[in-house]
DNA sequence: GTGAAAGCGCTAACAG
DNA sequence: CTGTTAGCGCTTTCAC
């Protein structure tokens, strides 16, 4: 059996390719009769029309790229994985393919995925805050582009973001509502944006309950779980001012703070409480399983996909929030009360 | 600006298209002078011919697919995560897009993805064993495929798979060295041959040393991390024969378990040691840190992108075992001697 | 309501 | 060595 075409079909049910065009797209200008003869003969053969000749006509590929960066995939973390899940499944609704490509880094210069330089997708999702200068590639192909969990308050593209204020703010005042009142932070500081949300929502808790932050309670060069083990070990080189609960704004920190708060000998909760942020794969794992804010990734990478598919048809999209306030209760926090 | 076409690029340099076409393939029958011509102009323009077009003409979509099952994508489980990755990269060499997709169930019944449907991918590649019925629907449309990390030994197919009866016997034989005696297996058994497997390379490591198994040491019925905790239960609850060391044919289970272990009040590994199969991400953040037997998922996944365009080029392609003994060390094994 | 024909951008067979 | 041309499968305009 080869491939079956339009004139096949057309010859088959004994009308014209149009005919079976017009009816393969719904269109009016068949009389029924010959919808009906067409209809037939493709159900009988199965037949699917070929997706490259559209591609041709049209100017579409049909592809959306995730593009995705040596530090943020879904591969090296876990946070991307979720996201990437909502994308998959939204994209069947609208019939694209989604293929995966990663930025190369070559000395320092990003190179672009071959599918962008071949102009061979109909729009990008970005993964994380994005430079100016891999969006500008992409805009002066005129591909149209998301970028998923921007920080960045910026907003001259279309962005998909968690409010990581509203967050920290949630996660902080927990732990004052069990009774803590002395509490650290463990931070990344390399997006700013992201550095100035978390503190922000994070002192506007403790605002509340008017205590006093020594500086040494804010660690923020944490950039992964040994970072963060390093921001945990200078917090507890203070002996005469230990906190009693530690906000870690990433689980991934979380993680690496508690490995280093157990290598001290202190306990989780009893001793110290840890709350994390983002609520990865990872979190209910360890020991004692993580407290932790949970951000919707499936919805934001359902929600950029929507955002995309808009875009690429024309209309307008405007960024979006997601909730970033949902508590996980689990183990690592002790109640004081 | 739009978008150049060859014609466009032909008439820049002062030549027909088709020379254009030689250049770009690198065909002979240019004079020197004219490749030049062209080259320069394509140079400057940065001009990329259009891939719909060769897809029309070439009856190829460029695409391959990554068929996932519900319970087997790299997003439910992270080892296949890894094997995304091996194929990622080296698609890059080959020009292919990977296409992520996945297989729905209709009450029970397999809902091929639309780019299959369509014929819109050149190529697939399945992860973990896939039913014939599956497998039928590929076959009939004419697209190759291989399928990553199979058990069953059947060779009708190409494939890509671990010696997971090697993998046993050397984590069998590790343990054995370490001078553990008493030595418990947790395993699945719905695949048929990979309990086939591990069971085999289990019992040949313990013949060595010649030392009886009780029956209840061999626990089957794994499935998932709450199932190998159950499995361990079932160990534990004949305390007169306990073992010193577990061998689990899975990471996952080799985690559930130690939740099991560690709730009956025993320490691992001074009463109880556990050795895991697979080396996921998850394996090196558990506490105590995992001692398992890696797979080079990597690998797997390169080597199966390799076969399978092997397989569209219509070439023959064998199915290949990749190494599966390496044993990767942590703190989950008491040495006894 | 229907069908013939042009054309999307490229390659390759063919004639010059 | 070079250029003209047909055609991949589809949609859409335009006569009829």
């Amino acid at each position: 059996m080869q491939k079956l075409t339009i004139k096949d079909i057309a010859a088959m049910a004994g009308v014209s390719p149009t005919a079976v065009s017009f009816v393969l797209n719904d269109k009016s200008g068949v009389s029924e009769d010959t919808r009906q003869k067409v209809l037939e003969v493709i159900q009988k053969t199965n037949f699917k029309p070929n997706l490259n000749s559209k591609r041709l006509l049209f100017q579409k590929s049909f592809n959306i790229s995730l593009v995705i960066k040596q530090n943020s995939s879904p591969f090296h973390d876990l946070f991307y994985f979720e996201i990437t899940k909502g994308v998959l499944e939204k994209s069947k609704e609208y019939g694209y393919n989604i293929v995966f490509t990663d930025i190369a880094f070559d000395n320092g210069k990003a190179v672009l995925p071959e599918i962008i330089e071949h102009n061979d997708t109909d729009g990008v999702i970005f993964f994380q805050d994005t430079e100016p200068t891999i969006r500008n590639e992409v805009e002066k192909r005129n591909i149209p582009y998301v970028v998923v969990d921007v920080h960045s308050s910026s907003e001259d593209f279309t962005y998909v973001r968690a409010d990581y204020q509203l967050s920290a703010y949630t996660a902080t005042r927990y732990l004052c509502e069990k009774g803590h009142q002395a509490i650290a932070l463990i931070c990344s500081s390399f997006i700013p944006d992201f550095y100035l949300n978390i503190v922000t929502g994070y002192t506007n808790a403790l605002k509340e309950t008017n205590t006093p932050i020594p500086p040494h309670w804010i660690q923020a060069d944490a950039m992964d779980e040994q970072t963060a083990y390093q921001c945990m070990e200078n917090i507890l080189k203070h002996k005469d001012s230990l906190p009693t609960a530690v906000f870690c704004a990433g689980d991934v920190y979380a993680i690496g703070a508690m490995k280093c708060i157990k290598n001290h000998g202190y306990h989780i909760p009893s001793d110290i409480s840890v709350v994390g942020l983002d609520d990865i794969l990872l979190s209910s794992y360890v020991e004692p399983p993580l407290t932790t804010i949970a951000i919707d990734k499936f919805h934001m990478g359902s929600e950029a996909l929507e955002l995309l598919v808009r875009k690429i048809n024309g209309e307008s999209a405007q960024g979006i929030t997601v909730q970033s306030d949902l508590l996980i209760e689990r183990a690592s926090v002790r109640n004081c009360l």
